[in-house]
DNA sequence: TTGTTGTCATCAATCGATTGCAATATACCC
DNA sequence: GGGTATATTGCAATCGATTGATGACAACAA
């Protein structure tokens, strides 16, 4: 294990003092004469010298690194939104701190907390969706020494810059679509009574119902965790029901469901309609492959940093921005188009 | 967004000096009276104190905070792996910067490099796969000033802790069930080219054939990337082979594999018999669902742990530990056992 | 008064950088 | 030679903590 080099031996072994050493590495424009700067690098690069950060973080009061929490980086849609995230902060020569809480809101509170004393300059915030006990969370985000972005989902009515996919919109499409593919009695498989997003899409759902004189039926609307296994269990009610098409409000919903369906020997479209949320790996597998709401994490990831590039300069108005991106219906072969045998 | 609150703060409203608060919310052995000892308390608490981990890192020279590089947060795999780390770490009071490399050795390089003047006091690198030129990331890594575990790959002949899964071992159990179960012309699907792993399970699988006396036909082993669509485009190769089975050496490859499969209208195990490594989530779907070589990341991120805290620790040896895991067979339903029509 | 012992708390250096201000050296001008 | 301008570089404070060395004060003994 070999030995960190610091500024000061570099300085040393040139004959000059640390401040200068510093401004030249760092380009600051300053007095020193071409001969001592190109000896300043040249040891410098000898040396392998690289600064610490730690140190420069303490008296330039930034890191240039942030943080990010997920529920769970295991999803499919978290680690893709932590690659793009990533990705997007090197660009700007910022590093991602990657964390991920297990979904409750203690474990946001405590990795926020974390986060902040590392001297993050800023946070990405992907909690706020189930309804837990977050008092104390929205207390610690709203007395948040550094800027915050929500993202994908948001802690109610907490003023901080919040960037998400119109969740209603997506139920609302996907429901759409379906009754202009000639449906009539549409089942949905959500998770409202724990997720804010899985209301949202419910909402939509009914929305659309209404809009063309549906009657909103409960028996059609059923519940599931964003579990496969529970969706698993709450489909073989679905499909007891008279519904001729499905929406599955997430990927994992979309799985469970399936699964239930391949056991039946159900064959989608022929027997049932499916609409799905969010494009999986599954998806390749598929014959046919599903009709989804998709939500680009890549498209989610720009603008949350679009926020917080701003707020890190300064600019950034002092009430927060609100960005609602519209997610998109991709039509694959799930939807059986029944307005032809009409 | 609130201020934050610093020691000497505390220290100026308590009365006392920075020494003496620093010291009783350390609960280092000092003699402070018991009742200042509470006020500090008090007052540190009322403020919500919390220490900045910048300049403490600064002086004591650890962080608690360890770094992660992985070549792509978005596979399932190493999301899993990434998550059971960041537990593990956490239990012990450390911080995991989980980072995703994109796969170069290259990023590689800068992001280890980022990671060292952060200040981690240790890194799990995921690097080393693939045959790209390494030179200065070895070089990097055997200069580290901290310690450094390789998990699930490693760089070739570096000396540097080690935790992996016994690829070639993989390889074998994969093919040796497959014999078992009567098979005796069985591709592989591998990638031989560019990755070491895959270098490890195709001997696996060739050690098998030796070792019953099968020959080692060059017409039955294919090479595929690590991607779907890489493995599917190759597969139609496979298939035109007198095979009755396929050894598919990585999850990725088994699903290329298997959307071919469905396009032809071949069925498992019925037409073809197939054994994959790794388990997806895909796996829920398929009827039947894949046998296969299972290698449990938390187990990986287990040991992986338990080496790095001996290192950090000051224990563990000086030369470098090596531990080797063995993957199990985890049988389902995608073999034919041809034994029983004999 | 002087010395000893014990208790409680502070001083000041340190970690490795950054940076405003001061200092020195040299050149230039009259 | 005295005075000013200019080119170079260094000093020392600072960021927010930690910690070994040291000080202040009281009580008590000789």
């Amino acid at each position: 294990m070999a030995n960190k080099v610091t500024l000061k031996q570099i300085a040393q072994e040139v004959g000059l003092s640390p401040s200068s050493v510093s401004l030249v590495l760092n380009n600051r424009p300053c007095r020193i004469s071409e001969e001592n700067r190109k000896r300043i690098k040249e040891v410098a690069a000898r040396n392998h010298y690289v600064p610490n950060q730690i140190a420069r973080s303490l008296v330039m009061r930034e890191s240039r690194t942030l943080g990010l929490i997920v529920p769970n980086i295991e999803s499919r849609f978290f680690a893709s939104l932590a690659g793009s995230l990533e990705k997007r902060c090197r660009e700007d020569g910022y590093a991602l701190f990657i964390t991920s809480s297990g979904g409750s809101a203690d474990d946001d509170l405590e990795l926020l907390r974390q986060l902040v004393t590392r001297g993050v300059d800023g946070v990405f915030l992907v909690v706020g969706d189930e309804f837990s006990d977050d008092r104390a969370l929205r207390e610690e985000v709203s007395h948040l020494p550094i800027p915050a972005v929500m993202v994908d989902r948001a802690i109610e009515g907490l003023e901080c810059d919040k960037v998400m996919f119109d969740h209603e919109m997506g139920g609302y499409m996907a429901t759409r679509y379906l009754i202009e593919q000639g449906h009539r009695r549409i089942a949905c498989l959500v998770n409202a009574r724990r997720s804010n997003t899985g209301r949202k899409r419910l909402a939509g759902y009914e929305r659309a119902l209404r809009e063309v004189g549906l009657p909103i039926d409960a028996r059609l609307e059923f519940e599931s965790e964003y579990y496969i296994p529970s969706a698993y269990e709450a489909s073989e009610a679905v499909l007891a029901t008279d519904a001729t098409a499905v929406f599955a409000s997430s990927d994992n919903i979309a799985l469970g469901l399936l699964k239930r369906l391949h056991e039946m020997g159900k064959s989608i479209p022929g027997d049932i309609s499916v609409v799905s949320y969010d494009n999986s790996a599954a998806d390749v597998l598929f014959e046919p492959a599903l009709t989804a709401i998709e939500q680009d994490p890549g498209v989610l990831a720009e603008h949350a940093f679009g926020c917080m590039s701003k707020r890190l300069a300064g600019r950034g108005g002092r009430r927060a921005e609100e960005v609602v991106l519209e997610p998109a219906l991709i039509v694959k072969g799930s939807v059986l188009d029944l307005t032809e045998y009409s």
